[in-house]
DNA sequence: CAGTGAGCGAGCTTCCGCTTGACTT
């Protein structure tokens, strides 16, 4: 029997399907070794030498797998063709020999047998030919590329668990906790924000003509210019995370608009009608983060549901693998959703070539596909079955229509734009779209309205019937959403797919964020832990830190640098930072929301801090006086039990309660409203 | 369901990335 040894159960379901019964295939479940958790973890003194254990939750799969090596003649790793694969096969590699060491010595023979013997394949689509493929050439470990998913894990341990005893000490909070990852998403909130506080709206206006031909029809066009200087305005502003740019217009009040309207006169002459053809093709296939946004735009999911229910849909075998950078589809799905889409439309909307598309991330490590129905003639209609309910059935719906309408013909529009000139050089515009072939879009739908603009011919007089101001203001950056951080974070290689949902919880968790009608808001912490951060750290906060890693790390892979000295570059003057910061900074006060009550043990003044789990009353005669109350939107009912104020909360794990102000000494607690009684 | 901050200085917290159940109400 040859075992073969993969990451999710789900893959090995499916290698069972296509393999003999000579095979037999277990999964990791990820990692299977790490750094301890409750210690560095790191032998800065010898080369960084990592001390790997197995954590406790993976014990249990462990055991599987060695007992599965122990039946098996052959043991094949067959783990994601990445960084992160390869370096669990080694840990795999490591564990097995281990044991082989220790069952050779038991049984007292001087060789191990499957000593060393591990087999590497890789494969980047799960099909019985590609399997085949890989079987038939198999390689050894890239210890390479061990060692750079090696220096990625050593380089965040060093930066986590540093930098975030530095910020206990330093901002008085023993639970804060800082990382390359979810630190500089904290910041890119935080950095909006100020971009936000000091934005000056300014007002400005717009003019619009409504002009009538010989027949009935209306036509309007906006006001673009005069004598060739166009009114409207370009504002560009450096943000930190990239370029921001809003519209304006040089009408900067109503009596300036007022002026304008005055001033325009007859005759308004059409000067030119310009008709082109504009095509439109299709986006590429979802990735994790693509799908996270547009089910965020258009379903109104969060990160963390989006996830679920991919996950659910991908354990019932509906579609690929959903955590992917990939947007490359597999052979066999092109040629099915070619065929699918000529039947069922008709020829003409199957694209002569069949598409591919380019990963645009740079980091991007392609051991997936993208996320794709498995079926491609499953329509949405055709799941909703057994554990699956509504939301399953739109997620797999947007799945669905992205990624046939990825393999369909474009879009055909016919545009015309028309111009009309008054007769003392001011230039009016106005232009519509309407669809000639609608390709894709049959499937996709169609995002924006068809405009029809009445036929006009050039050299055609109109006459003004009015011409409308409108007042505006320039509008700031907006927030971000989960969303939006999210394609950040993917566009700067910060973070990966399995990981843009936890950071979101995390930066919440860790009260560095509020999220609020999908909004993300940096919290007074959020601030100071920045600020603290980017003052003493300016480099690991910045955007192409993670780039330049990123960088040393491809350089590992292909032998160009060696690892220890790559970390020894990056710790020494890190450390010292580190080392230079505990002796000169200033201990970070926050600041204490005030509310107008006096502390009923001492008298002094009660104000609003921030805790572990979020915001409580403290007395400002702290130590000398320890009174706490609970903080909390007060459900004006009182307590059953002394008749104290019943104040909403939030549990551990993030769900409302209804609890006694006067916790602990009155413990009076409820799920529900109607409950307290 | 359920605690919070200081400083003493025992015994903990904290990172990112790969995977699912195992938990609770």
């Amino acid at each position: 029997m040859k075992l073969i040894i993969v990451e999710s159960p789900t893959k090995a379901r499916t290698l069972t399907r296509f393999l003999g019964k000579e095979y037999r295939i277990e999964a990791s479940m990820g990692h299977v070794r790490d750094l301890p958790k409750s210690s560095l973890g790191v032998d800065v003194e010898h080369d960084f030498a990592p001390s790997y254990i197995i954590p406790r939750d993976k014990t249990k799969q462990v055991n599987a797998l060695k007992d599965a090596a122990n039946k098996a003649d052959e043991v094949i790793l067959a783990t994601d063709p990445d960084r992160e694969g390869e370096a669990i096969a080694f840990h795999i590699a490591e564990i097995l020999n281990e044991m082989n060491d220790k069952n050779a010595k038991k049984k007292k023979k001087d060789t191990a047998s499957a000593q060393g013997t591990f087999r590497r394949i890789a494969f980047h689509e799960i099909t019985e030919s590609a399997i085949n493929e890989a079987l038939a050439h198999p390689r050894t470990l890239d210890v390479q590329l061990v060692n750079a998913q090696q220096a990625r894990r050593v380089l965040d341990r060093l930066v986590g668990y540093t930098l975030s005893p530095l910020l206990w000490k330093k901002l008085s909070k023993r639970w804060l906790s800082a990382g390359r990852v979810q630190s500089v998403a904290v910041r890119l909130i935080v950095e909006r924000e100020r971009e936000i506080q000091k934005f000056e709206a300014r007002e400005y206006w717009t003019i619009a003509g409504q002009f009538a031909g010989d027949g009935k029809d209306d036509l309007t066009a906006a006001l673009v210019s005069k004598d060739g200087e166009k009114y409207e305005k370009t504002l560009v502003f450096e943000l930190f995370d990239g370029k921001y740019t809003t519209t304006s217009s040089s009408i900067v009040d109503g009596q300036s608009a007022k002026l304008i309207i005055d001033d325009l006169r007859a005759p308004f002459t059409v000067s030119a009608v310009d008709k082109k053809e504009v095509k439109r093709n299709p986006g590429a296939p979802y990735t994790t983060s693509t799908l996270q946004q547009d089910a965020a735009r258009k379903l109104y999911f969060s990160s963390k549901k989006t996830m679920q229910i991919a996950q659910k849909l991908y354990e019932e075998g509906y579609i690929t693998y959903h955590r992917t950078d990939s947007v490359n589809l597999s052979e066999k799905f092109i040629s099915e959703a070619r065929e699918y889409v000529g039947g069922s439309l008709g020829a003409h909307f199957v694209p002569a070539e069949s598409r591919r598309f380019k990963t645009k991330s740079k980091v991007a490590q392609e051991a997936h596909e993208a996320i794709r129905p498995t079926v491609v003639g499953r329509k949405a209609d055709k799941i909703g079955v057994g554990d699956l309910n509504r939301d399953h059935m739109r997620l797999y719906e947007l799945i669905w229509k992205r990624a046939v309408a990825s393999q369909m013909a474009e879009a055909i529009f016919d545009s015309t734009t028309i111009v009309i000139l008054s007769g003392n050089g001011y230039r009016f515009e106005t232009s519509g779209s309407v669809i000639k072939f609608e390709g894709f879009l049959k499937i996709m739908g169609r995002d924006a309205e068809e405009v029809v603009i009445p036929a006009v011919s050039v050299g055609q007089e109109l006459t003004l019937r009015e011409a409308i101001p409108t007042q505006h203001t320039t509008s700031p950056p907006p927030r971000y959403t989960e969303a939006s951080l999210v394609k950040t974070l993917e566009e700067k290689g910060i973070g990966r797919p399995s990981t843009y949902a936890p950071i979101m919880s995390t930066i919440v968790d860790r009260q560095y964020v509020v999220k609020e009608e999908k909004k993300l808001m940096p919290t007074e912490l959020g601030f100071a832990v920045t600020d603290f951060l980017v003052q003493y750290f300016p480099n690991v906060l910045d955007l192409p830190f993670t780039a330049h890693m990123e960088d040393d790390l491809d350089a590992i892979a292909n032998g160009e640098k060696k690892w220890v000295p790559v970390i020894a570059e990056f710790y020494k003057p890190f450390h010292e930072s580190i080392k230079k910061t505990y002796d000169i900074a200033e201990k970070v006060k926050l600041a204490e929301e005030q509310i107008d009550e006096k502390c009923p043990t001492c008298g002094h003044d009660l104000v609003i801090r921030t805790g572990k789990f979020g915001k409580f009353v403290a007395c400002t005669n702290f130590p000398e006086c320890t009174y706490t109350r609970q903080y909390g939107e007060k459900a004006n009912i009182p307590c059953p039990k002394c008749g104290g104020d019943i104040i909403v909360k939030k549990s551990k794990r993030g769900k409302k309660f209804y609890g006694c102000s006067n916790y602990p000494t009155c413990t009076f607690a409820a799920w529900k409203k109607e409950d307290i009684k």
